[in-house]
DNA sequence: ATTACTATATGATTTAGATCATAAAACCGG
DNA sequence: CCGGTTTTATGATCTAAATCATATAGTAAT
């Protein structure tokens, strides 16, 4: 379930941290020196234009790690990384992360494949930001969302209207509309205002 | 240089094959069944919307490989891989492939660098196309292909209006109007109509 | 050179979604 | 339960970029 197992991050030296609701963890541009992996809670990368709109690259909850291709790639922070709720978070020198890696072949493995499903979604998301109206945005999000899952009962999108519009670069408004919108026709189900599928 | 020196791809049992100009690789939604990488010419990743409109996910010259997440991530294609001029592609089928990988465990960690350095690049557009006019979108991807260039000389962007647009998720027109006001403000060089930085 | 095609250029018009403004629900901590 | 904050809701207006329509300039092939 985990990327790395917490008892071997210990035995590789990760400390544990919290981290209050709306805290940042990193921020961009700054050079990578640690492995995270989220214990409790939830942590996203984001981005803010200048005038303050922010973009959400990604999610991420208990298990999940985070913000290794800067390690892996050599490259400053490309976004920065901020607690969504309090947090609890594994922290692991770099040194000690690739150690670890070394030692354990699988692990590795798993990266590439984690690295690689972030490309899928970041590609998926690029395409429907660029060139895809609202309504289609949020449903492909939504989609993927419930794909993710691993049990396929029925899903509740556990995210604001604000944090939806953060995903797929639009605006609340037009969020809480075509949400409306889309339920009205019966294309969603809402259940205490959060749509579930 | 390469990904994969063409070497040791062949002692694998990679086969060369050719592809003319607007040629399909392989279809969005289709199944990975073999790595590849370009030896000659060039391939884009690509997804068209419902009325035609095109964005590029990325672009692969000589040396580079694409199309792997698939084979990592175990999930279908997320796009499509044409060639933008006659190519030649190595095409390696994918058990042979991850053979490879474990006899080559240098190789192994390329791809975990190369993955890293894709979504940074993702990472980097999304932010742009979701937050950013025009002029930003087009002078951070200019900016980022200079950087990736091996020698930091001058560097001419070797992309058409079009594709630029295509890759920036903006029109034709709006790309044109934009680079001619941004050279007429002196802000960019034009030689013979390419963006040199 | 001539043809045919592709890329760049530029004006006029339209429009989807952003922005602005304000309000009503829903939720939360003490 | 109350007061404060966050989230959802909705109407009115605006605007940047898309779209539409042509035209011109390059480029490649014969």
């Amino acid at each position: 379930m985990s990327m790395i197992p917490e008892e071997l991050l210990t035995t590789f030296g990760a400390r544990k941290i919290k981290l209050n609701k709306d805290e940042f963890l990193f921020a961009k541009d700054t050079e990578a020196h640690f492995y995270y992996q989220v214990s409790m809670g939830t942590v996203k990368m984001v981005n803010y234009n200048y005038d303050g709109q922010e973009f959400i690259l990604g999610m991420f909850k208990a298990g999940q790690s985070f913000g290794e291709p800067p390690l892996f790639g050599h490259f400053p922070y490309p976004a920065n990384a901020v607690a969504v709720e309090d947090c609890e978070i594994c922290k692991l020198p770099r040194d000690n992360f690739f150690r670890l890696l070394e030692a354990n072949f699988d692990i590795h493995r798993k990266f590439n494949h984690e690295l690689s499903n972030r490309l899928r979604y970041k590609g998926m998301i690029l395409s429907e930001v660029s060139s895809y109206p609202p309504e289609h945005r949020i449903l492909t999000l939504v989609n993927y969302l419930k794909a993710m899952m691993p049990n396929q009962d029925l899903f509740t999108v556990p995210y604001t209207r604000q944090q939806l519009a953060d995903m797929t670069g639009l605006r609340v408004e037009t969020v809480i509309r075509t949400i409306k919108k889309m339920e009205q026709e019966g294309k969603i189900k809402l259940k205490s205002h959060k749509i579930v599928v």
